[in-house]
DNA sequence: ATAAACCCTCACATCAGTGTGAGGGTCAAT
DNA sequence: ATTGACCCTCACACTGATGTGAGGGTTTAT
């Protein structure tokens, strides 16, 4: 199959096709025309690779294992299980460094209500309010 | 003072400078020769821009309300609550993404250790052990 | 007057995947 | 033979703060 019909049925576009291509992640023949020409197992192929990017690996730590994954099950390819620890701890320390940056602001924004509401006292009392 | 000393006194370095220059959060005026001259001031200034830069803002948000929180107390300044609420948002997005994916690599880790268990157990089966 | 230590502007590189467009072939159906 | 729908390669743009380097001026002290 031609390269718009394979990214019909993946719903990846042309463009990110030929991107995988460039990043050893799939290699179709060229037909005479130059055309690239993919086998139906390339469905497969690029369904996995949407995965993988979906767990945040880049496309060099895909390429690092995908031939061995879609030729056997995951837990056979020793590559993969170092890709899944690192990028884990990577995104653990990410979310805990937004998990901080999200109490900072909680907390500024707090403050400033806490400002905000002593001052609407002051001005009530200014008018003789309570 | 000049870029360099201002440089040393806030950690910040003089490409950081001129870049804050060019986003418009810091107007040194400008000696006969063409150098940068400082006031004083610029440190507190340049020490708030690290805080709100720290705060995941955004160069372009902070100089929204910057001239007014160097001259007035955050609260005052009307423009700042909506930028950490939608920040704040952002944030928590950015959270709950990070967690999914998180869950799905542990659960893909977790598939593989099974799956590592179940064949030891099969070896172990084949060489007559238990 | 020379050297060290400043300062200036301009501009490319980084990360990574994707969009977009130019300029140009190929193929199928009319 | 023309048209429309494909396909090709090459290359710039984006995002955003910062590093780095080229090429060149200024200041200060010796």
């Amino acid at each position: 199959m031609k390269i718009g019909e394979l990214a019909r049925q993946t719903g990846v576009s042309v463009r990110s096709l030929r991107y995988y291509e460039s990043q050893g992640l799939i290699a179709p023949v060229r037909q005479a025309n130059g055309y690239r020409e993919y086998s139906p197992l390339a469905i497969e192929t690029v369904e996995s690779i949407k995965l993988y990017l979906n767990l945040g690996l880049s496309t060099e730590e895909i390429a690092g294992f995908l031939n061995c994954v879609l030729k056997n099950k995951e837990s056979f390819c020793a590559e993969v299980m170092p890709v899944y620890q690192s990028k884990l701890e990577e995104i653990e320390k990410q979310i805990l460094q937004l998990n901080q940056i999200k109490l900072n602001l909680e907390q500024r924004i707090s403050s400033i209500l806490e400002e905000q509401h002593d001052q609407d006292i002051l001005i009530d009392k200014e008018h003789g309010r309570e």
